[in-house]
DNA sequence: CGGAATGTTGATATGCCTCAACTAAAGTGG
DNA sequence: CCACTTTAGTTGAGGCATATCAACATTCCG
């Protein structure tokens, strides 16, 4: 029976009907608890884990190193997010996962999950169901960076953000904290960080509240 | 028992293994036949479908549809391949499903493949499988449309579709016929249809063979 | 054979990247 | 605790890449 893993069923309830079996199930997965510093990396492109880490405070990031060094972040994450379940059933990493500001995570063995699974298949499905949420929203980064002009392509990230912040209780007073830098948000948007930062003034003379 | 559910055996054996039992359940789904004509719509964005397709001929793609009725394309899909998987478990779709030039699809009941999943639980996994790698295609958009300059861009689009298609078998001497037109390529790359245009004869002037 | 859709090419305008200089904040060692 | 170093943020100016527009060629389809 785990506090920290209670997230996670929180988390899947929000889409998922879990029966109290279920619920059992996944609170008593066994885990280990990793704390990561800002930046730190988690997973690295190319790594074949064993585990899948649960995000249990802060905020991560997944990104694509490109060949030049510089990296393409491709979605953040929150507390109750599994930014790796894919690799339970992909060998090879195709991008990397890191720390955007201090966060921590519990690992779970990929074994246990599909014990897990096994032993209830709609836990199976609940987490099968979250990969595909995740799936549509990055199918929403291509329309956004590729089809929308640079101010709403912006505006709607943090939407995003803020709604499923808000969607698992994780706001206050309309506020989100999350400590993205402005190169982070420029390897987001595909945006140099000096439009980024024009662009952020925009929304700051209109809307927007925005803060570091 | 049925030769066009056979497709999807092949498909998923590309990475999953499966047992005689696993290939037998998946054969045996019913399912009916449905021809497309070129750029018909096999789902829109907002429906709430009961069957999934297989495509078994020809080439399909999903696209966002913007506010201002221009589309986003998000991927193109080949025999073999069930491009609304998703909707299995996402009640509505984001996003719509069409015909690029004529096709055609096998339709499954939802809850045929939801029995399927519950007596042969590898056959979900073999799925779900198949729905990760997909989302891993999207990844790799975002960074494509995002990080890329257009002549990669598009070099790179053609190498993964030629890739997938050689996989599975559907490539003949070093080809692929694919009747993408220039608007759909522009509106998947993020290009002009001009540049589009310039963009293609630079790539034939080095390497690639290109018609239409 | 005629009309519509698709592809092709050139000229113009502009949005954005690149570069560079500077400021502010944060972390470090004496 | 303060000077120093480093990192992150801010703003301006120049130049290139690409969108947009327009005119024309070609293919497709009835």
């Amino acid at each position: 029976m785990s506090e920290v893993l209670s997230i996670l069923v929180r988390k899947l309830e929000e889409h998922s009907r879990l029966s109290a079996d279920d619920r059992n199930v996944i609170v008593s997965l066994s885990h280990s608890v990793r704390r990561l510093v800002s930046n730190e990396d988690l997973i690295r492109q190319g790594d074949d884990p064993s585990v899948s880490a649960l995000v249990t405070s802060g905020m991560v990031a997944r990104y694509h190193l490109l060949p030049n060094g510089k990296r393409q972040y491709l979605s953040f994450h929150l507390a109750g997010d599994m930014p790796d379940s894919q690799a339970l059933f992909i060998q090879e990493m195709d991008h990397a996962v890191c720390a955007i500001g201090p966060a921590s995570v519990a690992l779970i063995e990929h074994k246990d999950l599909l014990a897990a699974f096994k032993r209830r298949p709609s836990v199976s499905f609940a987490i099968w169901r979250e990969t595909l949420i995740d799936a549509a929203t990055f199918r929403e980064a291509i329309t956004n960076n590729s089809a929308r002009t640079r101010t709403a392509r912006m505006a709607h990230l943090f939407c995003e953000l803020y709604y499923r912040a808000n969607a698992s209780g994780l706001t206050a007073g309309g506020t989100l904290v999350a400590p993205v830098s402005l190169v982070q948000l420029g390897e987001r948007l595909a945006m140099s960080i000096a439009r980024v930062n024009r662009t952020l003034n925009e929304l700051r003379q209109s809307r927007a509240v925005n803060f570091h």
